[in-house]
Order: C-alpha cells, then structure tokens, then sequence
DNA sequence: CGCGCGATTGAAGCGACTCAACGGCAGTGG
DNA sequence: CCACTGCCGTTGAGTCGCTTCAATCGCGCG
C-alpha cells in the first residue's frame, strides 16, 4: 500500500536539474499506491497532502450530484494532485486512478516548510501548478469546438503533445480511459465518441484500435482541429473530410496492427 | 499609464491579515493601468511580470490562428495574471482588458526572491493560483453541459458566486463582456446566447436587460443548472420549463428595470 | 443624420442526442 | 468446457436543438 523514497526522488520526477539539489533532499518522503479505478481523493474529505504523479494516470472529476460524474481534467506523470484545494480546508474534486499507479505523498503543513528549506522544491511545485493551469485551459479550448469531431482531433493533438513531452512518441496514443469517460471529457455523448473515431480514421487521419491510436496525418489533423466548425468539403480548400460518397478511405475503417 | 504602491496594498488585495505582515511589506510596486479593449499580454510575448488585478476585468484568449479567438477564463480583482506562463520564456494566451482596469505589476524575477524574503507573499500567490485552478475547472464543467440553456445557468450560478466571495449581490449580475465574447467562453454562436437568455427569462428565472442580469429564482435555476441535459418539460417534476405553448411568463420577456 | 455595431428574432438545414440492437470479450458458475 | 451475464464499443434510425444565413431594431459616435 505504501512506500518510501526521500525528495531527491521526488525533485528528480520534477526535472530539477542536480546541481541545485540540496542536501537537505535526503528528507523521507512516503509514497502511495493506488489500483485502478479506486480513488486517491475524494471530494468533501479533509485536504490533507499533495500528490504527485510516478507513475500510472489519473482523472479529476466532479460528482454531478447523485449520478453522473463529470470528467475535467486528466493527470500523468510528473504532475501534481490537489493543488485546486490546496487552500481549502476540503478536496474540491475527486481524483482516481485509470490504471494501478503511485505518487509522491507530500503532508500540506510540510510544503510551506520544505519550500522555504528548499527553495528549487517551492519553485518546482509552482511550475507545476503552472503547468497544470495551462492544461486546463487548453482543455478550455478543446470544448469550445463546436464539432465532436473537431473536439476530438484537438483532444488527440493535445494529449500527443502531453505525451512528446514525456518522451513517448507523438503519433502512437494508448488512451486510458473508456469512451464514456472521454466523452464526459469532451462534453458529447458515447456514441457521438464512437462516430467521430470512425469519421476522422475513414478519412485517414488517424488509425484506431480500440484505445490504441495512431495519428497517420498530424498535418492534415491539425489543420482539422483548427477549424473552428466542420470543415467544409470544398475540395480546393484545405483538409478534405467528410466525403460525399467517395474519397480516399481504404474502404474499411483503418485499423491498428492488420495486415 | 503607471503608478506606484507598495507591496502593503497588494498583500492586502489578496487577503493577508494585517498581522501577518512583514515591514518588509514597504517595497515599491509598480502599478500598470490598462484601457478597455487593451492587451494586458499578448501571446508569444516575452514573459516578464506577474500582474495581480486591482479593478477592472479582464478576459483570457487563445487566438485560433489568423481569424477568431477563443476565450478561455475571466479574471476579476484579486485574481493573478500569467501565472499560466511563470515557467515559461513566453506567454501562453492573450489577457485583454473588458473595461478600464489597473493592475500591481510583480517582476517574475522578484517574485522568488520576494516569496523568500517575505513568505506570506508566496503563500498568497500560490493561494491565488489555487484558485484560477479551480475556477478553470468550474469552466470546464459550465462547458461539458450539453444544453445552451443550462450552459448558461451554469455560467450565471458560477458568475453569481464569483460576484458573492467579493461581497457584491449575488442577484444583480453585470456582465463585462458582450453576447460574442459570452458566447466563445460558452462554445455556442451568439445567436444561441441570445435565445437561451431569453429562454431563461421567458421561464421567469432570470430577467434581461442587455448586459444587466437579475437572478429571480436562484433554487430553479440551481435545479436548471444541475441536470445534464435539457430538463423535460415533466410538469410533476422539478423546474418545469421550457412551456408547452402557455406556461407563467408575463406575456413578455421579463426585464429590468421597468415598471 | 447616417453609419456601424451589438442584440434579438425568424427560417431552414444538418448534426448530435436518444433509444435501440448487435458483436466481442471477460468473469462466473453450472 | 461452455452457457450465462455484464460491460464496452460500434452502428442504425428518428427527433430535436443548434448553427447558419438573414432581416430588423436600437444605440452611440463621427
């Protein structure tokens, strides 16, 4: 259930460069691990520590009152957890795992102290909140598109930068999250989820394989995602999609890993 | 163009008890006014200060390459500007001014040497960053309702509550921005802004006039808000809306200010 | 006064939601 | 082993709401 580490770890996850480590990051450090689906905070409960993302992922969302849960925000790793209630006395949003992952636990009433101990940690933490203000805000943007298929190539380009960013490749994506949660995400239905995938994978943008994609014309997609509504199917124009009748489509949905 | 303060006046905009106060808290600042319809910052910008709004308002945009904008947050007095761009060389988003405004200009290379000097100053800042966090998600939840009518009353709850924590009325709303801008932050087209306010006012739970908005019935429009999608028009039910044909609107839209 | 801009309203087309059915896959128990 | 049962993802059909294009009205400003 849990683990230990020290802070050096801990300012390593956060990409302090070493020279301006301090001694002082041989400081304990728990670690917290939690399984899929289950949650790491809950919303009401007593905002106690921080978290920040080792491994695995995480989504925030809010309970719509008794039934429906509304996802807004995902979290990988290196980011930080609780941050939006880091001034409240209760959690504002609950956060829980997609998958089995672990993060750095770090006591509320420590991080003014350790920040001031060591400033690099005070620094970091603020960078991350930087980050993750960023985050939400280009997810702002992915919801303002007035087309779900729009919506979804600017989620995709969003989350394939997230994931260059991390080192991974920017064209194959492994989604953690169902269709429900996605479209939660991006405020449409399942259903809608399901269509736009097989729209943009007929037009041969990207190819999918359940929640692994692959974007095959990051071009021609991101000239989709700024569309701010569906492009037209002027053939001269830009970004041809949505064919009349006939197009360019191999016939069938594109898939992943067929011959 | 400029003015000047001292940290005092800023240390008291973002809340900290008098007692809490270093005498460190005599220290210059510089205070940047900025006209209607002015840029705070612009996008790609080098990144220079902080800036913490002192009156006025301001709107946050991304600019949809060559053509529309995207507003992406509202900022009110007290809250923190270019936080979203403190790790970065430039700035990530447009921050224009809705009306006159003026903010306190915090150099971002003082701010760790100042956060350090005078720790509550750190602490006040990552609480505003709390906070935008936290108020970017409640963006996101206003922006995954489906339905334009609740989008709405989602945005006037939030707005009324934003209005509420700085003492104003929270029935009486003025909006600083027009029905297009309104409308971006909302993801619909203008016209649709329109019909919903009319919609809302039409079933008595708001009344209208242009950019001045009262709040009739904050409970129905709490139960509007909270569904997911457009409530039936289940007359048994709660917040009926929507009338068949003949429902309790006074014939006309409801609207301020008139006998 | 005329001009432009913002807000409202109307009409028409299409896109997303809803309801529904189907296939695949995992876990379960006979 | 294999039916049984959910759950997830996909696809179809129909309704309704939102977008689009358009005209109108009111207002501030040169």
């Amino acid at each position: 259930m849990a683990g230990e580490a020290n802070l050096l770890a801990l300012l390593d996850l956060l990409g302090v460069p070493p020279q301006d480590r301090d001694h002082a990051a041989r400081q304990p450090l728990a670690i917290k691990r939690v399984k899929a689906r289950q949650a790491l905070f809950r919303w009401g409960e007593p905002m106690r520590a921080l978290a920040i993302v080792r491994h695995g992922s995480f989504k925030l969302c809010h309970l719509d009152e008794l039934g429906y849960e509304q996802v807004s925000g995902l979290a990988m790793r290196g980011d930080v957890l609780g941050m939006e209630s880091l001034d409240l006395p209760q959690h504002d949003s609950d956060v829980v795992a997609l998958e089995d992952a672990s993060v750095f636990v770090l006591p509320r009433d420590q991080v003014s102290a350790l920040s001031l101990r060591m400033p690099v940690l005070g620094q970091a933490l603020q960078q991350a909140s930087s980050r993750r203000l960023r985050q939400s805000q280009a997810l702002v943007d992915v919801l303002a598109a007035v087309a779900s298929e729009v919506r979804l190539a600017r989620f995709l380009l969003w989350h394939s930068r997230q994931m260059a960013e991390d080192g991974w490749s920017d064209r194959r994506l492994h989604l953690r999250m169902g269709r429900r949660d996605l479209a939660s995400l991006l405020g449409v239905a399942h259903e809608t989820v399901s269509r736009s995938f097989t729209a943009l994978s007929m037009a041969g943008l990207i190819a999918v394989n359940d929640r692994d994609i692959e974007i095959l014309d990051p071009t021609r997609l991101q000239g989709y995602a700024r569309s701010t509504r569906r492009p037209q199917e002027d053939s001269r124009s830009v970004t041809p999609l949505r064919p009349t009748a006939t197009a360019r489509p191999p016939s069938a949905p594109r898939s992943l890993f067929v011959a």
